[in-house]
DNA sequence: TTTTCGCTGCCCGCCT
RNA sequence: AGGCGGGCAG
């Protein structure tokens, strides 16, 4: 047997399975002697490395942690340049571009007039006829037969009160139109200096004058609302020190939480069915036992039983239900103070979603704000030389000539309205033939007209920047606008809109610049959310093998504050739960039992386009800001967003906040549109525990069930979640009265941990804070791409720096081109996909008994883009040809570029944040929001590194990514060797660390060496820092990154050991439960210090009694279950025969189940004496199966 | 009218 | 040697 057999055996039992050539008896035997041999000669002499390396023992490993921090020095943020450096002088012919003007209103009008925006009135200053706040007829309808459905089902608790809300819908169809009239004379007068028509008077006025980010911002200060706070308290003494993410890990408690039984095939749980979780409780029933016709349900019933519910219905003597009266809403001065969290791009306009406050009920509702007129902004780069015909001429180019070509291309676009004017601009990205600093042409003219061609040159120009910017990038660029924030509006026009939205106040402007985000010396607090979480329960409908609606069950938590941490089960909630039967009618007596049994409104439908219809009117009334759940990308709302347009359901678009009446076209793609899906939400936040977003707040899990996370992040008290089949469920115990009603339970108990989750993970106020560093939108963030945040950070940082910026890459024609591309770009990519990375040293492997220093360096990438100033603006890269991974230079007496001054921003600040969270007089609440502070600022900076090598981003910069690692390898490096020099024995290093034999036998000489060795080292570096990240008092390396390690970790004052475990199989899902935890157990044995006899003898003894609960199928069946992904659909594997995995997916989509791409498999390998020949792929089986006591499987040894 | 998703290093398995 | 899977590590 080699070597790293045996020693695989030894860490953990796969082998047994999955090599399953012998009967399980056979096989202990065998094994056992093996396991002993090892354990005998290498583990238990405690003698030292080299001795240990001639053995066959193969002990090592080793791993790290990336994580980090930094520290550097305050850096204010650099101002926006004040200088006026443009004079705002039109160039535009005034006569003409007002003829034109007018001719393009006209157009616009009617454009307007067409699709989506026929619920937009026709022109602002026209008196409306009637007043503002209007619901159509339709709409009434629409809403209040629902409604009444609502009031006819409601059981008896859920108190209701129609003819209030009737009266408060009446009040609001009174409104002023006074003042709506005298609001409209104000706003003519603004455009009463010129001469254009009074319906579009606000255009030429603010066109000329108007939003040009080279004026200087009346609020340069972008919002951040630590800052302030941190500026504040800036005395506070500052201490270095991080206790960043690492995983370790208590083995001692390995085995109760492990278990956890999780099944991610499918997108709907699928799991076992059994009665109390056997590994809480071991006593339970035998894990090979019959299916249960009933199942437990206390468990749940249990958890939403504790829970802090409310009526059904909120009192709605306070509640606004249609329109608001802006009168409510406004300020002294009549401008309006909106809390924008959301927008969507419509028809060359800008559409913000948000919130405003009703001073009158003191509520916060929903707001909709349409702002005109953002322009789009070309630069142009002129030539040296006249172009005519093609060729290059001795004519030089003056800015009079490319004006010239500019307004020519302008007139023959029809753009009346437009604005011409020459500035400087600085540029440091990969166009080489681009000055460092030039004269460009700058051109302003309106979204509603086409964008130019991303690749226009012209006789007197060669580059063009800036045609394809979205409005959202241009307007939060032009008005500073640093994520979700306090907008204030003036001259606001209440009148103009007449829903478009389905938000309680409707605003237009006229244009951008009667916006300003407050910042926070404002100090107004974000105002307070309203949260759904969504759990759905789908069957299949055979016929045409799509996924229909059967339940839909949400839990409302209004006015949540985002820095409240009240735990979600002391949070008054309540909860609407809809369902159908899933045959023709429910079951006897079920209709009286859940009235009697529900705490919440439960609606029963007959069919699903009920349920869908429903479900919006609930949408409507409760006008959540927040919609919580577990899968909703993908799969939950994918499949809601498929049935409300497979059935045709009036009403759809309430699930998000614009109204429309057509689905967009490209909605008709199978696999779902991402995009368009995305888009129809938009007012409505997504917020997805299971998307890149969650899964990157809860890193504990491997496979991010819905049961796995509850099991690690709501371990406090009961809140144990039951995985439960659903497929099962509705043929077996969900088919009585009671069985019915435990179902629902069931379904809104997942609402509650959905949402406690979210709550105790701070998802949205992490996302928000990111948002608000980066600059992006909350929605974008919440998706989970870090790309895009570090995009928009970069944005405004050298927008605000008067920087040309990169352009979004003009979408690659793919389509076509199926060999060439691939030849062209097979050499290609295959150079330059990958440049060098992290240094690995090999590992010095072993057993090591005396004390061991882990020192790594803090942000090591980012300290190193600090350190030596590495940024677009300072690396030379126009020497280095395309060919190789060539190293740039470091750059020389260059001032601090753009990057590295961000970075150095991020990382104090966060010093700082930190510094704040060390005052003993901090609330629990101040604490949880600078930690959220402090790990977005460690966040956002440690991605900055990543994204420079990103093949797909707008800042791209390979040389950057490139001398980063050079530097990183080349700093580990000369930190092994000083180490050396000091005759200390490095046994190990991964990219930023290096794990120092100590060769001392106390915890104060192993400090003393690691202090001695980190101030040597820090020494030597302006900025980077090494820090003591760990000291082993024992640690078992494997081999490169994969070790385990004794921890002594200082709490209170004494030091306390824990199992630091990175790499080795027991941190694998594709390893069973059984074998983590018998792996667990040895190397508590290994790593105890215990005299060598005797933990030889209990291992001993420990494997022989797993290995005879083995043989009597005392273990439970789930500590057999295997994880694995499926990267690729299960039909795309090209050798699926030998693969588990696909396997299985396979068997459950021939059974009509949902196996997708990326869906996590649950298996367990089986086998009886005879079939163990067969391949282990063959008798892979998912958990449900072999639970099924006639099914005979039982597991493989 | 779109086509997403931070980087590299290292080890396991299967198939050419 | 390459490709494809798997998913740890930093
Ligand atoms: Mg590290
Ligand atoms: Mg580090």
């Amino acid at each position: 047997m080699s070597k790293s057999a045996r020693s695989s055996k030894l860490a953990e039992l796969r082998a047994l399975r999955e090599s399953g050539k012998k009967r399980l008896d056979t096989y202990e035997v065998h094994q056992e002697e093996d396991l002993y041999e090892e354990v005998d000669e290498d583990g238990y002499k405690k003698v030292i490395r080299e001795r240990l390396n001639q053995d066959d023992f193969v002990i090592d490993d080793n791993g790290e942690g990336y994580a980090d921090d930094g520290r550097e020095d305050w850096d204010r943020r650099q101002g926006y340049d004040s200088e006026s450096e443009e004079d705002a002088r039109p160039k535009g012919k005034n006569g003409k571009a007002s003829k034109r003007k007018r001719e393009e209103d006209k157009t616009k009008r009617e454009n307007m007039d067409k699709g989506i925006n026929n619920y937009f009135t026709k022109g602002p200053v026209v008196a409306q006829p009637k007043a503002k706040p209007v619901q159509t007829q339709a709409d009434n309808d629409f809403m209040g037969d629902l409604l009444a459905e609502v009031d006819t089902n409601v059981l008896p608790r859920a108190s209701r009160h129609p003819p209030k809300q009737l009266t408060r819908r009446t009040r609001a169809l009174s409104p002023a139109i006074q003042s709506a009239e005298s609001l409209s004379a104000k706003r003519v007068k603004l455009g009463d200096a010129n001469d254009a028509p009074p319906a579009y008077d606000d255009d030429d006025g603010n066109f000329i004058g108007g939003m040009d980010d080279d004026v200087p911002m009346s609020d340069p200060a972008p919002s951040s609302p630590v800052q302030k706070a941190v500026e504040r308290k800036a005395q506070v003494a500052i201490k270095a020190e991080e206790e960043d993410d690492y995983d370790a890990m208590e083995v001692a408690q390995a085995d109760g939480i492990a278990a956890a039984s999780v099944n991610m095939s499918g997108s709907r749980p699928v799991l076992k069915l059994i009665k109390p979780d056997p590994y809480l409780t071991p006593a339970s029933s035998s894990p090979t036992r019959p299916l249960p016709e009933e199942v437990d349900a206390s468990a749940w019933n249990n958890v939403t039983s504790r829970l802090n519910v409310i009526s059904s219905s909120p009192p709605t003597d306070t509640r606004t239900y249609g329109k608001m009266d802006y009168k409510d809403a406004i300020e002294a001065d009549g401008s309006l103070n909106m809390f924008w969290t959301d927008y969507t791009e419509v028809h060359g306009s800008l559409c913000l979603f948000g919130k405003v406050k009703n001073k009158k009920t003191g509520e916060y509702v929903s707001c909709f704000l349409k702002v005109d007129n953002i322009l789009r902004k070309v630069f142009f780069l002129p030539r040296d030389n006249m172009y005519k015909h093609g060729r290059e001429t001795s004519e030089e180019v003056d800015m009079e000539d490319v004006y010239k070509e500019v307004d020519s291309i302008m007139t023959r676009m029809k753009v009346g309205m437009h604005k011409i004017k020459p500035c400087s601009r600085k540029y440091a990205f990969e166009l080489e033939d681009v000055p460092k600093e030039g004269e460009y042409l700058k051109l302003l003219y309106p979204y509603n007209k086409p964008a130019l061609p991303i690749d226009l040159t012209g006789d007197t120009f060669s580059h063009t920047f800036g045609t394809n910017t979205s409005i959202f990038e241009q307007f939060v660029l032009w008005k500073n606008v640093m994520g979700p924030c306090w907008l204030k509006i003036e001259d606001a026009d209440f009148t103009f809109l007449n829903n478009a939205s389905h938000c309680k106040l409707e605003v237009q402007v006229a244009t951008p610049n009667l916006i300003t985000p407050l910042t926070e010396s404002d100090s107004m607090e974000p105002p307070p959310l309203t949260l759904m979480s969504l759990a759905m329960r789908t069957t299949l409908n055979a016929k045409d093998n799509k996924q229909e609606i059967l339940a839909i069950s949400a839990r409302i938590y209004e006015n949540i504050s985002l820095s409240d941490t009240t735990p979600a089960e002391q949070i008054p909630s309540r909860t609407i739960t809809i369902i159908r039967p899933v045959g023709s009618s429910f079951p006897l007596g079920f209709e009286d039992l859940i009235k009697k049994k529900s705490r919440g409104l439960v609606k029963l439908c007959r069919q699903e386009p009920e349920i869908l219809s429903f479900f919006l009117a609930q949408l409507d009334r409760v006008d959540p800001d927040v919609i919580i759940g577990h899968q909703l990308e993908g799969v939950d709302y994918s499949i809601l967003i498929s049935r409300l347009q497979t059935r045709k359901t009036p009403g759809w678009s309430r699930i998000g906040r614009f109204r429309r009446s057509d689905w967009p076209g490209s909605m008709g793609k199978i696999g779902g549109n991402f995009f368009a899906e995305r888009s129809l939400i938009s007012g409505r936040l997504l917020c997805d525990l299971a998307n890149d977003a969650g899964k990157s707040t809860m890193t504990k899990c491997q496979s991010w069930s819905l049961t796995e996370m509850c099991n690690l992040y709501l371990s406090s008290g009961n809140n144990v979640r039951r995985d439960v089949d659903n497929e099962v469920a509705l043929k077996t115990w969900a088919t009585t009265k009671d069985g019915l009603v435990d179902y629902i339970g069931h379904c809104e108990a997942d609402t509650y941990f959905i949402a406690a989750l979210a709550l105790k993970v701070q998802m949205l106020p992490l996302t928000k804070v990111l948002t608000n560093l980066a600059g992006n939108s909350w929605a974008r963030t919440l998706t989970g791409t870090r790309a895009e945040r570090n995009e928009y950070i970069l944005l405004h940082e050298f927008h605000r720096n008067k920087y040309i910026v990169p352009d979004k890459a003009p979408f690659k024609g793919r389509p076509k081109m199926e060999q060439q591309d691939q030849e062209e770009e097979g050499g290609d990519a295959k150079k330059k996909d990958k440049y060098k990375g992290g240094l690995v040293f090999e590992p010095e492997k072993g057993l090591y008994d005396k004390f061991v220093l882990v020192m790594d360096f803090n942000s090591l990438y980012p300290s190193i883009i600090q350190e030596y100033n590495i940024c677009f603006t300072t690396v030379d890269r126009t020497t280095l040809s395309d060919d190789e991974d060539k190293v740039p230079e470091v750059p020389t007496d260059q001032d601090q570029g753009i990057l590295p001054k961000l970075i150095a921003t991020l990382v104090g600040r966060r010093r700082q944040v930190k510094s704040l969270m060390k005052d003993k007089s901090a609330t629990s609440e101040q604490l949880a929001t600078w930690d959220i502070k402090q790990l977005a600022l460690k966040l956002t900076a440690n991605s900055m590194y990543g994204c420079l090598g990103y093949t797909k981003s707008r800042f791209y910069a390979r040389p950057l990514a490139v001398l980063t690692t050079y530097k990183g390898r080349e700093i580990l490096r000369s930190t092994k060797e000083l180490a050396e020099s000091k005759s200390l024995q490095v046994i190990y290093g991964d990219t930023d660390s290096v794990m120092i034999n100590a060769n001392v036998d106390n915890v104060a000489d192993a400090f003393k060496v690691g202090h001695e060795f980190k101030r040597a080292v820090n020494d030597r570096y302006r900025l980077l820092e090494i820090d003591i990240d760990n000291v082993f008092r024992r640690i078992l390396l494997q081999a490169k990154k994969k070790y385990a390690a004794i921890n002594l970790l200082e709490v209170d004052g004494k030091f306390v050991e824990k199992m630091e475990v990175k790499g080795l199989d027991m941190k694998r899902r594709e390893y069973c439960a059984l074998s983590k935890e018998v792996s667990s157990k040895l190397l508590n044995e290994i790593l105890s210090g215990d005299e060598t006899e005797v933990v030889i003898t209990r291992i001993h003894d420990y494997l022989r009694e797993i290995s005879g609960k083995m043989r009597e199928d005392l273990i439970p069946m789930q500590k057999y279950t295997i994880y694995t992904k499926l990267g690729k659909n299960p039909k795309d594997y090209p050798n699926a025969d030998t693969m588990p995995q696909v396997q299985v997916a396979l068997r459950e989509l021939a059974r009509g189940k949902t196996v997708r791409k990326d869906d996590v498999i649950a298996y367990i390998v089986t086998g009886d004496g005879k079939s163990a020949n067969e391949p282990a792929a063959k008798r892979s089986h998912t958990p449900a199966d072999v639970m099924k006591a006639d099914s005979g499987l039982k597991a493989d040894a």
